[in-house]
DNA sequence: AAAAATAAAAATTTCGAAATTTTTTACAAT
DNA sequence: ATTGTAAAAAATTTCGAAATTTTTATTTTT
């Protein structure tokens, strides 16, 4: 038969990205197999490869669930996507040349074109597919910031965590609307301002400036010492 | 049946990490299936699971392989692993306690302890039960020294890329001899001593020490701009 | 009524074989 | 000799069912 994995990969992936299942919600490969007209264990298969992404969490035995969300996780999440960046950006901003300057350049016009037209407008929340467009987009200025770093790994640790980022931001319902996007789009300019400049300092602000919206208030637990 | 997929599990990710493979081999789920006694769908469910790890590459319709090996892998590896151990450190400093410097104590006694064995008696390289002691302890140094750092994911994440690093040096075949213990004892002790007295900018730099022996000379690519 | 034990149901894992795809080998054409 | 094509072999993926384990429901015991 012609099962095509890689769209059920897709299908899915998108489905954990946009809280198409509830945080912990148990992912049931028998379930799931009727959705996608193959076999549980294709099913079973394509999960435990989400689970490298991290938007999957598996436990012998038990199976698979949609990544938990928590004030905790979003925290962890945000932080880590945070120092990531950070570096990542740091090291583009040494190691990157002109057509570094010109792709960031690009993928901000892309972007901030689009931010404003939703500013206006505001009909983003209603239409999926403008959601779509912008979380590309987003994704592409983000990448093409850090895409200089010199380091494999680190891109793609990035493009991990950056997947769990929207979902956990997703799953919580934050609000894109008007006003949302009035406020990023002078923090994206920032963070284009700075590294394109090279000011390593301003370009770390800019970036914990963007994210810091996502950090919850945790009650501390009680120190354990 | 009692097929124990844990020690499967467990047995593959020690032979990857102790190159009982070469690096870039083929791993195919129908000829290591009579090592296991199991089926060769049981082994690809395991390959599966360590590709998040990132010790196995797998690329869809071409099967799996051991990681492969390059001056630029090995590198990339390294210098991934020193940004997570300073970015741990430096946060597990601020916010680890007596229990932790208790912890890390320990944790370096038991290192330091061996290592000195090891310098004097030189035979680690002959008995692979050393070596297993000694990667233990090694891993529970490190891992303590960032154990306070406050997140899941930058734990997680250092794990999988400590198992990369180890993989690739053991692949490489580096000298674990006398001479080798004589040099990470004091590294290792001066990365204590920082550490313990929460001097952030000397562990780092103790860390970058302890690991830059790894970075191989690359010649550099004629630059694209 | 709460806890423990038991039985039934549901879900996960494992298997061996069939279907598909990739790789290799052999052969023909330029 | 090189390139290209075709057939064969090998490897990967997919499947449906059997075996195992976990979860839920029921009954028994304290």
């Amino acid at each position: 038969m012609k099962t095509d994995t890689l769209a059920i990969y897709a299908d899915l992936k998108d489905k954990l990205m946009n809280a198409h299942f509830e945080p912990g919600e148990k992912l049931k490969p028998a379930a799931l197999q009727g959705t996608y007209g193959c076999s549980a264990n294709t099913v079973r298969d394509v999960l435990l490869r989400l689970t490298k992404v991290g938007l999957v969490e598996f436990e012998m035995q038990r199976g698979f669930r949609a990544q938990y969300t928590s004030p905790e996780k979003r925290n962890d999440v945000t932080r880590f996507r945070t120092m990531l960046e950070q570096e990542g950006a740091t090291l583009s901003m040494k190691r990157g040349g002109i057509s570094w300057e010109a792709d960031l350049t690009a993928a901000h016009h892309k972007l901030s074109h689009l931010e404003s037209e939703f500013e206006r407008s505001g009909d983003l929340e209603q239409d999926p597919e403008n959601m779509r467009l912008w979380t590309e987009a987003e994704w592409g200025f983000h990448d093409t910031l850090i895409s200089r770093c010199g380091s494999p790994m680190l891109r793609e640790t990035y493009e991990n965590v950056y997947a769990q980022f929207r979902q956990q931001m997703v799953a919580q319902e934050r609000d894109f609307g008007r006003s949302y996007f009035g406020a990023i789009i002078s923090e994206h300019q920032a963070i284009l301002d700075a590294a394109l400049s090279r000011d390593v300092d301003a370009c770390r602000k800019a970036i914990h400036d963007h994210l810091k919206r996502n950090y919850t208030e945790v009650e501390p637990v009680a120190a354990a010492e």
